[in-house]
DNA sequence: GTTGACACTAGACTATACTCCAAGGTTTAT
DNA sequence: ATAAACCTTGGAGTATAGTCTAGTGTCAAC
């Protein structure tokens, strides 16, 4: 059982962030002590990290939710319906995971024609490197 | 040269969202006619189009402003500075890119366990399909 | 037994990224 | 020549995701 400092400096987010994620329903303390204390459990840093990642690749917190969802209305929903949410969050997925390996590839062409020396940027632009791989 | 509505069908954004994006530097019409009408270029889909990749996958506006402006900077700024913040940003993309592959495999470790037919998805967690991926 | 670190709530405030509206000028098609 | 469709600016409003403050309560250590 974790109080909410602990479990903020474990996830490495603010309380008032945790606080947040409860009043949005994302992270839930399993208890609360007599003086109302939050009282999470250790895995519920997994659960953080998780909604951590997924906004950082560009899911909003409502989507996060929604997917985190899928475990506690497991028991109502089929899982056909469950199947039919992850397979469009993986067309998502799949969208985003080819833009940012363009993106990748932009910015490594960027950065090896910069490898040289101290010579000014000529050639070094973003869109100059993406329309060379569209060119390819 | 586009007006902006033209531009707006092209590159799949509203009017309103032309103009923000002009207020902040990110693009910006090369000229104006008489009547103050903005003109665009036909490579400004381009342009917008990066932009919205950019944003899609997790970069704020304004980085998204610092690497177009790689561009406009380049004769003030020698490719050693162009290539550190490059780099910093491949990073990152590199961080987010391990991101987005874990979550695309829970997805479809979560899609593949609820192929089966229309039962309860009792195994049917995000969490479940992390932490199992966690253990291999 | 009191001080300092931590907890609680409610509500105000901030940043980011739009989105909409009002009041007006321009262009185009009939 | 006039109406519809388009453009302009400035400013207000919205959604998302926190972040901060005030006022109060709790707990651990000295």
């Amino acid at each position: 059982m974790l109080k909410i400092g602990e479990l903020a400096i474990l996830a490495k987010v603010s309380r008032d962030t945790l606080r947040f994620y409860e009043r949005h329903g994302l992270v839930t303390p399993n208890h609360r002590n007599d003086a109302g204390y939050r009282l999470y459990s250790a895995s519920d840093v997994h659960r953080i990290s998780f909604i951590l990642s997924a906004k950082e690749v560009g899911f909003t917190l409502n989507e996060i939710h929604q997917l985190l969802e899928l475990e506690v209305t497991k028991d109502e929903k089929s899982c056909q319906d469950v199947k039919q949410i992850v397979d469009t969050k993986i067309a998502v997925v799949n969208q985003r995971l080819a833009d940012i390996k363009r993106i990748k590839k932009s910015l490594q062409t960027l950065s090896n024609a910069c490898s040289g020396g101290d010579e000014p940027a000529t050639y070094c632009t973003i869109l100059g490197a993406l329309s060379e791989q569209n060119r390819e």
